[in-house]
Parts: structure tokens; C-alpha cells; sequence
DNA sequence: GACGGAATAGAACGATCGTTCGTATAGTTC
DNA sequence: GAACTATACGAACGATCGTTCTATTCCGTC
């Protein structure tokens, strides 16, 4: 009982690996076993099944984006410091080791947004909570004076998304050495739009 | 050699509806050629191998983009216009029928960016010559007097995809209505800043 | 130290994967 | 219409997929 719970982690930590450069479909129990110096077997047993493989590996990365993200961020005092913290910290996020196939976040919700079933769920859930955190994260920047009173607050959230993902695309895909640099600028603009009061726009 | 080409793009057009739901890799041979109502070996002797399969769909996806996106932009007038018509046009490709899985580059750049490969390299240059449309189009609003003289137009091509790839996320994981209105509220705060003179910044 | 349950291994299952081969059919060319 | 080539099929290949079953080993508890 407790060594099971030992080598499930361990059993993550690589599936975490695998998955984000292959895809949760592309991770095979075979290779995440032999790489690990298990029987298939043996470790299909601490699971069941393929999805519920995939269902906890799942469950880990929102686990470990939440201690490296949300987290840390939510020991930053409000308003503005802590909307940095979070976007500091999920740049910081999409280069962790833990993943060198990039964030599995994202590779897995392109891979499943089409494909009903409990990781399609479970990822939905994941990124809203994400969404709303920052959303909430924006209403008290306004509350503490920061961002202007009349920011749609869940219109930034979505800027905020969205200048993660042109990071990840420039960062990953096209392997631009600027990534770094451009979703910063974007980032800055996006700060100064939300502190300008609705007279200097 | 007449018959060839037609049954080729019967199976790219159902090659490309399969690879947007599942993913390149998730296409397979023998569902693809029983949806086809055609024998695996009568299907695979197109291609020689599952590489170059993926290989032509990436293709055939491409062209699709160039002429739903591209082109129809080129025949807007230069400057903002054309600028408008890359983003509108491209709103819509996301929603293009032939793709029930949504854009097939997204997916496929989240895929493969980090399988060195063929197919990689393809998506590679595929998307950085979007890129470059985009810069360039901007650079052209540049001269045109649209945009503000200083405009760094490869943050501007930054921003624009930043705004798709969060559109895409927003529409297809979140399945939120008001993904359009998102993406087109920061369209147009984009728009703004790249025509506001460098004083009243 | 014997017992009992958890943890792992090994072999095998049917299914499906990409691929090969030989053969029949359909189309094009003379 | 004959000759030829492009096109498609059917059967089978070895490999690997997820999964099942049985047997073995390990470990904590009395």
C-alpha cells in the first residue's frame, strides 16, 4: 500500500514526460513500462485501464500547474503584483522540465476537444477554473484600484490566454528565440490598456 | 492516371475531416479506407506510406488555407483593409466544414513540434510564411499611413495569432459563444494601438 | 516466523497497426 | 480490338496495441 503509491508516482512523473511530447494517445503502457523497468502488466494493474491512465496523468499536471502557477501567485498582494505573479509564472511553467515536450495542457486539450469522454471533461473543467482564476485575479486589480473601474475583466483573461498560447506556438513550434520578448510586449500593452483610465483611451 | 488524381483527392478531402478530429497520427489506414468504402492496400498504394500521408494532407491543408485565407485578403485593397480581411477570413477558416475538428494546423503544429521529421519541417515553414504574410501585410499599413510609423509589425503578426490560437481555445476546449466577440474585441484593440500616433500613446 | 494481501511478473489473448505481395480489373493508347 | 499500364483488391505479414489471467514475490501485521 505504500510502495503502491511510490511507483504510481513515479509511473506519472515519466507518463507526465511521455505525453507531453507524444500526445496522451501517442503514450503507450508498453514503452512507459519498459522505460521504467516494469512488466506492462505490472504496472497496468495500478491503473486498469488506458483512460484511467490518462485520466491521472491528467489530474497530475493540473495538480503541478496549480503549485507552480496558481499557487505562488496567490502569496502576491492583490492586484497588480499578483496578476505579474501568474504570468510570470506561467511562462516560467511552459519551460518545466517536467514537460520537455512542452505544456500538456494544451497539447492535450487540442488533442481531445473534439473527443467526448472523461478527459475531454476534466480538461474543460481544468482550463475554466484557469480562466476564472485570472478573471478573478483582474476584478480584484480593479477592486484595489490598479486597473481601471470599467475593465471587462473576463476579456482580459482571455488576453492573458491567449498571449500564453502565441508564446507556447512561437516557443514550440516555431522555435523563435524572441517568443520570450514578444509575449512580454503584448503582455505590457495589455497591463497598460487595463490601468488607463477610460479618459486617455 | 486520370482516375488516380480524382480518387487521391476524394481520400485527402476525407484524410483531412478524419485528421482534424483524431490527429495526424490518430488518422489510420484502414478506418480512412473503410469510410472510403476502399480496400487498405487499394488506399495505401496512393501513398507508399503513412508518412507521405500525412505528409500530403498537411499539404492539402495548406493550399486550403493560402486560398480561403490568403488569397481572398490579396484582393482587398493594402493597408487596414487587407489586414481586416487576413483576420475575418481567418475566423472563418476555424469554422471551415472540411475541418469538423477544427483547424488541422493548430492541431497538427501542437502534434508534431516536437517530432523532428518531415512533417514537422513542413508545418515549420508553413507557419512561418503565415507569419511573414501578416508582417508584411502590417508593414504595407505601415506605408500605406494606416498604421503608426513605428509599429513593429512582427509583434503586430505576434498579436494577430495569439488572438487565433486563443479563439481557437475559447471556441473548441471552452466551447464558449462568446469566443467571437473575445477575439474580436482584442482585434480591435490591437487595431487602435497600431493606429494611434506615438503622442497620444 | 507464519499468514494475508498488496505489488509485480510472465505469457498469452484478440484487435489493429503499417506494410508487402501477387493478382485481377479498369482505363488509356495504339 | 489488342497491348499495356494504371488502379484497386484480398490475403497475409510481423509488430504492437490494450487487456486478462495466473503465478510469484514482496511487505506489513499478529
Amino acid at each position: 500500500m505504500r510502495k503502491g503509491a511510490e511507483t504510481r508516482e513515479r509511473i506519472l512523473d515519466q507518463a507526465v514526460r511521455l505525453a507531453s511530447r507524444d500526445g496522451l494517445e501517442g503514450l503507450t503502457i508498453g514503452t512507459l513500462s519498459t522505460e521504467l523497468g516494469l512488466s506492462k502488466s505490472g504496472l497496468f494493474a495500478h491503473f486498469g485501464s488506458k483512460d484511467e491512465l490518462q485520466l491521472q496523468v491528467l489530474q497530475a499536471t493540473v495538480q503541478r500547474f496549480e503549485e507552480t502557477v496558481i499557487h505562488p501567485a496567490l502569496s502576491a498582494p492583490r492586484g497588480e503584483p499578483r496578476i505579474r505573479a501568474v504570468f510570470e509564472n506561467w511562462l516560467a511553467w511552459e519551460n518545466n522540465p517536467s514537460m520537455p515536450g512542452g505544456c500538456l495542457l494544451i497539447a492535450a486539450a487540442v488533442e481531445f476537444d473534439d473527443r467526448p469522454g472523461p478527459q475531454r471533461d476534466f480538461l474543460q473543467e481544468a482550463h475554466r477554473r484557469r480562466f476564472a482564476f485570472v478573471a478573478k485575479a483582474a476584478r480584484m486589480a480593479v477592486e484595489t484600484g490598479h486597473f481601471r473601474p470599467d475593465l471587462d475583466v473576463e476579456q482580459f483573461s482571455f488576453d492573458v490566454t491567449a498571449i500564453a498560447l502565441g508564446y507556447h506556438h512561437l516557443h514550440r513550434m516555431l522555435r523563435d528565440p524572441k517568443a520570450d520578448a514578444r509575449a512580454r510586449a503584448t503582455f505590457e500593452r495589455l497591463m497598460a490598456d487595463a490601468k488607463a483610465c477610460a479618459f486617455t483611451r
